[in-house]
RNA sequence: GCGGCUGUGGCGAAGUGGUGAACGCACCAGAUUGUGGCUCUGGCAUUCGUGGGUUCGAUUCCCACCAGUCGCCCCA
């Protein structure tokens, strides 16, 4: 072994690929049936973008991000999600002010975070996220789950969980911060050291701390839900009501927040319900971020979209049992006997490809009976042969493999009659 | 960043401190000198993750490192 893979990278196989392009196709097709257009944004960006959009408290910036100085000095990082770069672009390009309203966006491709892999985790590994921007209407909060729980649904995923919650707006958020930290600053000493930082950065995090889990106060800890001024429980309301309306379940979980800084009011997890699926369950994660785009520098746009990782979404269908269509067979396999043979299949080899059927010969120098075993892998559904007979009668073999039937064609029309022939 | 487990041919997998490292699958060849899927026969690891140590001798014991894997934190 001399060079290696890079630590929590993968290479997908022809095998696997076919997977991933049924999920990107059904993607694709969702999307366009909804109405969100494709953007494409570098791989990388100025770290800049990432401190300020997704927030320096998150774990993501702290420990986990690709960052690098470039031969100009600058400082860049590989994209480790893909919200803010989307905002970026929509401020740059200005497109607040194109005549389509909302702007609804889709994006795939590679994120990367420098964290220890694990089932389910990756340094590389691929999203597929929308956002919809300009809209305050809860209708699209509930457009925007309902997009992902039917790609997987229609993927064909049945044990799937949806969590929502609501973070409530600025005013909301301010006075349950509040009550959080009158909550625990007296007894602070008693939790974790994350929990000790997280009180004055981030107070809503030590809702969602593991290890502190059990304490007393977390379980008498002001929930949000209780601190939702009347607009915001509205708005949240308005969300369940939709969700309901589409016949998708979803259960409330005060204490789901969300590690990235930038949500308010709906925050929602799509999880896999399967027995032994790995510890990370989470497939898909969104929310509202009212304020994002103002923070990335344009005008006061609502925001909300979601981001699911196609390696988590592809081992929730192996978990559940859900296998790929097998590929076709090919249609046609030339066999050649002799190297006079063997030359000529080149041109004929390129006719049946052009004339539109999948066909392929041997490049081993194998001998008859190798290339029927071959042709057998492929799935063939013919094999024309070619030897010296043939050449010398312009004729040529074609045996159906299914049916074992052997009929002869004329050479020089070969493609036109394999055409009738195979239908 | 921390912890558990693992590391033998293309894959799966047994094994022992001492001449030649089971077996299964896959692959290749032949039986069948121009025809696949079945069967039979034969072939296929100067070597047991890397480096060091113990030993007369290590794939097997010890240490370190590396890699994989699962989990913690956190997340997609």
């Amino acid at each position: 072994m001399s060079i290696s893979i890079p630590r929590g990278t993968q290479d997908i196989l022809p095998e696997e690929v076919e997977l991933w392009q049924q999920i990107e196709t059904k993607a694709r097709e969702l999307c366009r049936n909804y109405q969100y257009q494709e953007i494409r944004t570098p791989i990388f960006e100025h770290t800049e973008l990432f401190l300020r959009g997704v927030g320096d408290t998150t774990d993501i910036v702290q420990k986990e991000m690709y960052t690098f100085e470039d031969r100009g000095g600058r400082s860049i990082t590989l994209r480790p999600e893909g919200t803010a770069p989307v905002v970026r672009a929509f401020v740059e390009k200005k497109m607040f002010g194109q005549a389509q309203q909302p702007v609804k966006l889709y994006y795939m491709g590679p994120m990367f975070r420098y964290e220890r892999p694990q089932a389910g985790r990756f340094r590389q590994f691929v999203q597929f996220g929308i956002e919809a921007l300009g809209s305050t209407d809860p209708a699209i909060d509930a457009e925007v789950i309902s997009l992902a729980m039917n790609l997987y649904k229609e993927m064909g995923l049945k044990k799937l969980k949806l969590i929502i919650n609501s973070l409530g707006d600025q005013e909301s958020r301010k006075a349950h911060r509040e009550a959080l930290v009158n909550h625990f600053k007296p007894r602070i000493g008693e939790f974790c050291h994350d929990c000790q930082t997280r009180l004055e950065k981030n107070p809503l995090r030590i809702l969602d701390c593991k290890q502190d889990r059990d304490h007393e106060l977390m379980k008498t800890a002001p929930s949000i839900l209780d601190y939702l001024n009347d607009e915001s429980k509205a708005y949240f309301e308005k969300v369940k009501q939709y969700l309901t309306q589409l016949d998708i379940p979803f259960e409330v979980d005060a204490k789901l927040v969300r590690g990235l800084d930038y949500y308010n009011h709906t925050t929602f997890e799509i999880m896999s319900d399967v027995e032994g699926f790995g510890a990370i369950s989470t497939l898909c994660g969104g929310g509202r971020y009212n304020g994002l785009v103002e923070e990335i520098g344009g005008p006061n746009t609502a925001g909300i979209g979601f981001a699911l990782s196609i390696e988590r979404f592809i081992a929730a269908l192996k978990a559940e049992g859900i296998e790929p269509n097998v590929g076709e067979g090919i249609d046609c396999y030339l066999a050649a006997i002799g190297q006079e043979a063997k030359d000529y299949t080149v041109g004929l080899l390129q006719q049946l490809r052009l004339a539109g059927f999948s066909a392929e010969r041997d490049y081993l120098d194998r001998k008859i009976k190798a290339q029927f075993k071959a042709a057998d892998r492929l799935k063939a559904k013919y094999v024309a042969t070619l030897g010296e007979e043939e050449l010398k009668n312009n004729k040529i073999s074609v045996k159906n493999m299914a049916t074992g039937e052997q009929t002869e064609l004329a050479l020089d029309a070969f493609v036109e009659q394999f055409l009738k022939l195979h239908g």
